[in-house]
DNA sequence: GTGAAAGCGCTAACAT
DNA sequence: ATGTTAGCGCTTTCAC
């Protein structure tokens, strides 16, 4: 499997013919090495295929140069995408990421995974489906840690995410703008906790577009699922129409519920736009993929990332020091084929 | 940010009352402790909130309990759950995951990122869209490791995937089956290299079953694609449509292409599985959730995945040895609604 | 510019 | 059943 277990420091030392300070110094790039012995120290590595040991610079220096994230699983789209988006991010800063996922539903392990994670890392970042500020406070991370949700309460730390509420407006302007009337509202409802606070923060949005319109939302054109799955649209067209609710547009909490509705309404033969309008949120990478291309929130992912990254990192470094902060991050509306016939 | 920064092994032991040598007893449940002793200690690691220092206990083992996994890119349904999968297998066996993203097309990064993964884990798993032999040879790795894909030549590490031929066999047998004759081949062509060795071995088992039925497949009805995406997808089925060339079935190598045939087909107003039936491959969560819901192969993903930690940590623990395997696993034919109308 | 050596936090051989 | 201590591979202070 392999020819030598550990080639260590002292071995290229031995190998070069000079001292492990010097070896040191020429992976580290630090002080002065006449450009003669650096040469001899290369050669040495490259034969011997020498790869400093991370559990031994990190015991020493206090610093894994890697960062956590914590997400509930890959398969949901949003944060497959986000993944790759930290990732990427995280390279060009010079860390890797440590990834932990929680497993639908495991939001109440959260504070123990953070706290594992920490271990490791010198920075978690978290974004669950569901954060509840009782379920996780500063004092669960040995090290920094950043919220990519909305902030409930005051937790001690960094939360950055788009903001909810004012996305759910844009969409539910956008719908009302095109002269709809009767928009279901699926995902959340008034009540309906499953989803938290981002459900709610939603469904004000949505109600708030309908206030600025001067439309009365009828509150049986709400619809509350168990999850924001295909499979959860599809049966919240059902519902609606088992309520015998007429409706000319959808406002869908996710993307997936709104695919999930495409496919209902689909079924049922509907037009799209023509008989309902729909709109999505998040847009994943499939939405414009779709058959008509899906109108839905883009939150900005590369920001919001961007952001929770530089806040982490000024944590870890200690130029960024006091109260946590929240930052909300403008989502924006992109307007394509379910609400907009092409011409 | 946090109260202390580090809580060590000594500070548990005097709070405690005892020696460093009893705390290390009580964390890893070695030897006799006096229950008596177990519960002051436990309550001191309590107290301090205490967590062992990850990185010097892999200085002191030379182990990390960590497995490595490579993979393009999470945003890939394909590769979203198999991340998943491997996170689920691992955590049973008590290993955490370490995660490397090649990007899209970075297969020719991966000795690298190989090399790089295995000086922080115990063991890789390497699972890129496209590995060429030469591209990987097991002295890239200090670490052992096995490649969840074919094998092409003897690399020297151990290869578990499922049997794309036969898969490929099944799913067109199954079109053969239902009568139809001129099924459409999309994501590969003889000769179209981009998806190298995936791409063909599917594309054999699609002349496979054609032999076996007695059919001659037309040439005209295979498209290459670049990316094996939705977009992909529904231009193959634009192309197939220039091209003049009747089809009355499409086998697409992967389920995004098949979803992207299936919005073509409904653009088109072409009855599904009336007009054309449609066959993809992988079978991702969506695709029992799109309408109709998709025929296509299971590839067992969660015995590939299995199979290879199993083999991964024979080699770790040194019980296996040897030459590297290949194993395949049997796919499985999923009939669904794209090629079976509900009674 | 280079060398010697201490020590990061942990485990386990050795001692009692 | 518990205490003492060497040493994993690395970085870095101190001496030269």
């Amino acid at each position: 499997m392999t020819s030598r277990r550990h080639v260590t420091l002292r071995d290229v030392a031995r190998e070069a013919g000079v001292s492990v300070r010097t070896v040191s110094n020429v992976v580290n790039d630090f002080h002065y090495v006449s450009s003669e012995t650096r040469e001899k120290v290369e050669a040495a590595i490259a034969v011997l295929g020498y790869r400093p040991n991370r559990s031994a610079r990190s015991l020493r220096n206090g610093s894994t140069r890697t960062l956590g994230l914590v997400l509930p699983e890959f398969s949901q789209p949003y944060f497959a995408e986000l993944a790759d988006t930290v990732f990427a991010a995280a390279a060009e800063a010079g860390y890797k990421v440590l990834i932990e996922t929680l497993g639908p539903g495991g939001d109440e392990r959260i504070a123990d995974v953070v706290g594992d994670l920490a271990v490791s890392t010198d920075g978690v970042l978290v974004s669950p489906t569901f954060l509840d500020g009782t379920t996780l406070a500063a004092e669960d991370s040995p090290v920094p840690m950043v919220a990519l949700t909305a902030r409930r309460i005051d937790a001690g730390f960094d939360h950055v995410a788009m903001d909810d509420a004012r996305g759910a407006e844009l969409a539910t302007a956008h719908l009302l703008g095109m002269g709809r009337r009767r928009i279901a509202a699926i995902g959340s409802a008034l009540g309906f906790a499953r989803h938290g606070r981002t459900g709610e923060a939603r469904h004000r949005g949505y109600l708030a577009a309908h206030a600025t319109a001067g439309v009365e939302p009828d509150e049986a054109l709400a619809v509350g699922t168990l999850e924001w799955t295909q499979a959860s649209g599809y049966e919240a067209v059902r519902e609606l129409r088992s309520r015998g609710a007429a409706f000319d547009a959808v406002f869908a909490m996710n993307d997936l519920l709104a695919i999930g509705v495409l496919h209902a309404l689909q079924d049922e033969g509907a037009a799209i736009p023509g008989d309902v309008a729909v709109a999505g949120f998040d847009d994943i990478a499939m939405a414009s993929h779709l058959s008509p291309p899906l109108t839905t929130i883009d939150p900005g992912m590369r920001d919001i990332v961007d952001t929770a990254i530089r806040l982490l990192l000024g944590r870890i470094d200690g130029s960024r020091t006091g109260q946590g902060e929240e930052i909300l991050v403008p989502p924006t509306l992109v307007v394509r084929g379910t609400t907009h016939a092409p011409s």
